[in-house]
DNA sequence: ATGACGGATGATATCCGA
C-alpha cells in the first residue's frame, strides 16, 4: 500500500482542463493539491473533477491564485483555510485538509517580485505565517504533507543560471532562502532534494525566451513531509513530460511517494 | 537593459505571474 501525492501549479484551472483530467488519468496521484486555479468557486469545473474519479475541496478566487485538494476516491475533509495573523489578507493562498489517513495543505505563496518592496515585504510575512502554522501541526504529530508552489529557489542548484537574471529574483534572495531554512529546521523535509541531492531538476519553465526549449528552469514546487512521512519516503520526481505538451501549464507536476 | 508568453478580465489594453 503506497500514497502518490503530487503537487500541480495548473496556472489556470479552466485554460488547463483537458491536460488536468489526461494528467489524473496518466498518472493517477492518490491526493493531488493545485496551484493558481485562477477562477472563483462559482465557475470551478467540479463535475469534470469528480468524473475524474477525484473528491474535490477547492478555495477559489476571481481572476487570481486559488488552491485545491483532489484525492482519488475520496473526500478531502477540510481543517483550514487561509493562515492566521493577517485579518486584511483575502488572497486565496492555503487550504488544508485530512483524507487518505494524511493531513494535507495546498499551498500557494506569494511571489513577491518586485524586490525590495510591498509585495516582498508580503511574501516575507506569509512565511512567517505559514511556518507558525506548520510548527502547531508538527506538534501535534499527525503525519502531515506541506505541498505547492513555494516561489522559493532553495539552493543555488535548484536553477539553471544562479548568477543570470534571476539572480536578483525575489525567489532567491537571502531573506527568502533564510525563511525557507527556518521552515525546514523545525523538522520537515524536502522530499525532492532527499532523492536527489545534487539539485538539477526543475519544476518550472517560463514561456517565455525558448525556456523549455532550452532546458532554463528551476526548482520551486516542494513536498515537505513531517518526520513520519519522511521516515516512509520511497521515492520523488518531476512529471516533466507534461511541461512539453500543447498547452501546457509552465509548471510540471512534481510528486512523492510513500509506503 | 528590455522583452519575450500565457491566462484572465464589466477586456479590445492592462494586470499578474516567475
Amino acid at each position: 500500500m503506497t500514497l502518490k501525492i503530487a503537487t500541480f501549479n495548473i496556472n489556470g484551472i479552466k485554460a488547463r482542463l483537458p491536460r488536468l483530467v489526461e494528467w489524473l488519468e496518466e498518472t493517477q496521484p492518490d491526493i493531488a493539491c493545485l496551484q493558481e486555479l485562477k477562477s472563483s468557486d462559482e465557475t470551478m469545473p467540479t463535475k469534470e473533477i469528480e468524473a475524474a474519479g477525484y473528491g474535490f475541496l477547492y478555495h477559489g478566487q476571481k481572476g487570481f491564485n486559488g488552491v485545491a485538494i483532489l484525492a482519488r476516491g475520496a473526500q478531502p475533509v477540510e481543517t483550514q483555510r487561509g493562515l492566521a495573523g493577517e485579518d486584511e489578507d483575502e488572497q486565496s493562498r492555503y487550504l488544508e485538509a485530512d483524507v487518505h489517513g494524511v493531513r494535507v495543505a495546498s499551498i500557494y505563496l506569494p511571489n513577491g517580485n518586485p524586490q525590495p518592496g510591498p509585495k516582498f515585504d508580503y511574501k516575507l510575512r506569509w512565511m512567517a505565517r505559514l511556518r507558525e502554522r506548520a510548527k502547531v501541526l508538527l506538534a501535534s504529530e499527525i503525519p502531515t504533507i506541506l505541498t505547492g508552489d513555494y516561489n522559493v529557489i532553495p539552493h543555488d542548484d535548484d536553477v539553471w543560471d544562479p548568477r543570470g537574471g534571476m539572480a536578483n529574483d525575489a525567489l532567491m534572495q537571502p531573506e527568502s532562502r533564510d525563511a525557507w531554512f527556518r521552515l525546514l529546521g523545525d523538522g520537515w523535509t524536502d522530499a525532492l532534494r532527499s532523492r536527489h541531492p545534487a539539485g538539477g531538476v526543475w519544476t518550472f519553465w517560463d514561456y517565455q525566451a525558448g525556456g523549455w526549449q532550452r532546458d532554463h528552469g528551476f526548482r520551486i514546487d516542494h513536498l515537505l513531509l513531517s518526520p513520519a512521512l519522511a521516515d516512509r519516503l520511497e521515492g520523488a520526481g518531476v512529471d516533466k513530460d507534461h511541461r512539453g505538451r500543447e498547452k501546457a501549464s509552465d509548471h510540471a507536476p512534481t510528486w512523492a511517494k510513500l509506503s
